[in-house]
DNA sequence: TTGTAAATGATAATCTTTTTCATTTGCAGT
DNA sequence: ACTGCAAATGAAAAAGATTATCATTTACAA
């Protein structure tokens, strides 16, 4: 289930933050979209509706909801840092390659193998990252 | 089992690029370290028996070792994109938060999943990215 | 309505990564 | 061992991405 710019806002005011028109800008673009985003990609997407806005602006917005836990950060594809929101209890992503979309999936049995891990080299496992890359159903039909 | 010197080397003269000297150098460092290192590192330690090298070629290098599967880029962590020699088939890690520690392990059973994740998507699941972050044993005795 | 701490935007400073190009060098073929 | 040449290197600068600074503005609690 992912968190829409209501709930988004809630924790924001619950944080103590202020809900401003340029954060409420950053996070609604983020919400709209199915895909992941850059911060210059969202700079950009922003600025056609707030054209005052700074870069700077953006990029404090996007670690305030990282460090909130409401954008996720992804990996996959060439730029390292892109962002999409994120969904309530599942940080494990499916990520289109070729048009970026993004599909939330909740933790398989990851524990099993933490476990496994954790009993085998002594590590105290204290967070993971996955993401699978392919292309989707659409992409699929369209290259053939 | 993690790749050593002698067998990059051989996969770069049968993919027809030469063994220069600052590659050589390159290679020896990744393969000599137990943890991950990013660029500018590399770039540091390599310079301190070559230094006339230059940054663009630590560069080049690492592009052309990953193109070659020899090394792999790791994301956990702050910065993106360092680097790690690749296991001969594992691509999956466990990385210590605090030393950089990095363990290779095999693919577990991500091919279930896998399965799973494209029926349901119809996705077309070319690759993962698996990384596990943790503290590593003598961290852990470190800081106790 | 007001006071204040928090947030913003402009600017500049830092990195990080790529381009470009003249020079050098590894190595295949003699 | 020598030679020719494509491949590789290094210097310098350009291009991008990210962070720091600071004066001004603004959300919102009281």
């Amino acid at each position: 289930m992912r968190l829409n710019e209501r709930e988004i806002n809630t924790t924001l005011r619950q944080n103590g933050y202020k809900i401003t028109p340029q954060r409420r800008a950053v996070i609604r673009k983020i919400a709209s979209s199915r895909d992941h985003l850059t911060p210059a990609a969202i700079y950009n997407k922003v600025r056609r509706d707030h054209p005052s806005i700074g870069l700077v602006t953006v990029y404090r917005t996007l670690e305030m909801l990282g460090r909130l836990g409401l954008v996720c950060e992804l990996h996959a594809g060439g730029s390292c840092r892109s962002y999409t929101v994120s969904a309530a209890d599942s940080h494990d992503h499916l990520i289109c390659s070729e048009c970026g979309e993004v599909i939330d999936f909740s933790q398989y049995d990851l524990g099993e193998l933490e476990q496994k891990l954790s009993r085998e080299t002594s590590f105290a496992i204290e967070s993971h990252l996955l993401e699978f890359t392919g292309r989707c159903k659409n992409c699929q039909q369209r290259a053939a």
